[in-house]
DNA sequence: ATATAATGTTAGTAAGCACTTACAAACTCA
DNA sequence: TGAGTTTGTAAGTGCTTACTAACATTATAT
């Protein structure tokens, strides 16, 4: 093991972080990956039996579908439009500071395939699950209407999920003049007169 | 030039579509192109001169956003939740249909690039300021509130672009048990109620 | 029927890929 | 210091890739 830094390990997933959500799986070599990391390429082979085995730790290393779990207890206290707007902020939040890994699941999650696409659809409906049980409290309180909560989830992270994607991943110019929090305010404004009574 | 039938060369573009959808650009070879289409490789060089130039050929040809624009004018006299029930429902007919073309561009758009980036702007935007302007007309017949209408038609875009992408590219199954019409219908009755007086 | 064009067959190139082997150098820690 | 671990260097494997050259075969059209 090296000294007090950052290991040879952790510094071989970190470049293939970078360069997967660049170039692609199959566009990044191990070549350039062991260059960004500054180690010879037999190390990476060390350490990593072959280039599909260091995609999988990349995807488990990086994981960031937990830290989105962490965003809903904290806003309970709030009143409906300000959670929401909480919610869409750090969701947006959490996607940039994950960008890299955002990218490559974005475009190549449907080439590999069924163990991988099993984890992300558990934690997915955890994190919708969790979302639905916000709308059920919130409905108790009498703030809302009836609706579907469960769909109401997905459309909610569904706005932001697809702004993020279009501005930050494939840079679509469209919306540059509106800043994050003119997009969920306004995103948020519709959204919470269409689930309020 | 051969009979009646499709040239060689629509043939070849129709596999090159197929498989870059299903395998990526990088992951579909020149080979499995050709017998996808049934000519010897060869043949498909004399036709393209390189990959990068069959795949600027598909992405031209098969080309979706014009069929998009031609939704909004057939909806103009319909009341306002069943007009935004049928942009909804043709929009994602649309996405269906050309289901491959979407597939291609979801998954590697941000990397093949800055020319083709270009022509999708013009489209997308072209098509946002269609259906603002809708939503300006329906403004003035007294049925809305005021909001900015470019923004909503971004909105309501992406909420049915993101449904039709997790479902039919990502393959995720957590709306299983809503149907596509369950799905507008619940999604158009929040964003409806969200922007009705 | 014959000239022209489109395609097939075969063989090949040069480059790049993931991945390996063998050995020497450096670092870690007792 | 010395043993063990981790890394680097160098060379190379076998495979696949996009792409080409030369020539034979078929289809089309007048």
């Amino acid at each position: 093991m090296p000294k007090g830094r950052i290991s040879t390990r952790e510094r071989i997933v970190l470049a293939a972080l970078r360069l997967f959500s660049e170039k692609g799986y199959l566009g990044a070599t191990t070549k350039e990956i062991s260059a960004e990391s500054g180690v010879a390429e037999v190390t990476l082979f060390r350490h990593f039996p072959s280039k599909e085995s260091l995609l999988r730790e990349v995807l488990s290393t990086y994981t960031f579908l937990p830290a989105l779990l962490e965003i809903l207890p904290s806003v309970e206290a709030m009143p409906y439009e300000k959670a929401l707007s909480e919610i869409a902020r750090r969701f947006i939040e959490t996607l940039r500071l994950r960008k890299d890994l955002v990218k490559i699941m974005h475009s190549e999650c449907h080439l590999y395939p069924e163990k991988i696409k099993g984890v992300q659809n558990a934690f997915l409906t955890e994190l919708l699950d969790i979302l639905a049980g916000f709308f059920k409290s919130r409905r108790k309180m009498g703030d809302l209407k009836n609706f579907d909560e469960f769909l109401a989830a997905r459309l909610f992270l569904s706005m932001f999920y697809q702004y993020f994607i279009t501005k930050e991943v494939l840079c679509l110019g469209l919306v540059s003049n509106y800043s994050d929090d003119s997009v969920i305010e306004g995103y948020v404004n519709i959204f919470s007169r269409g689930t309020k009574k």
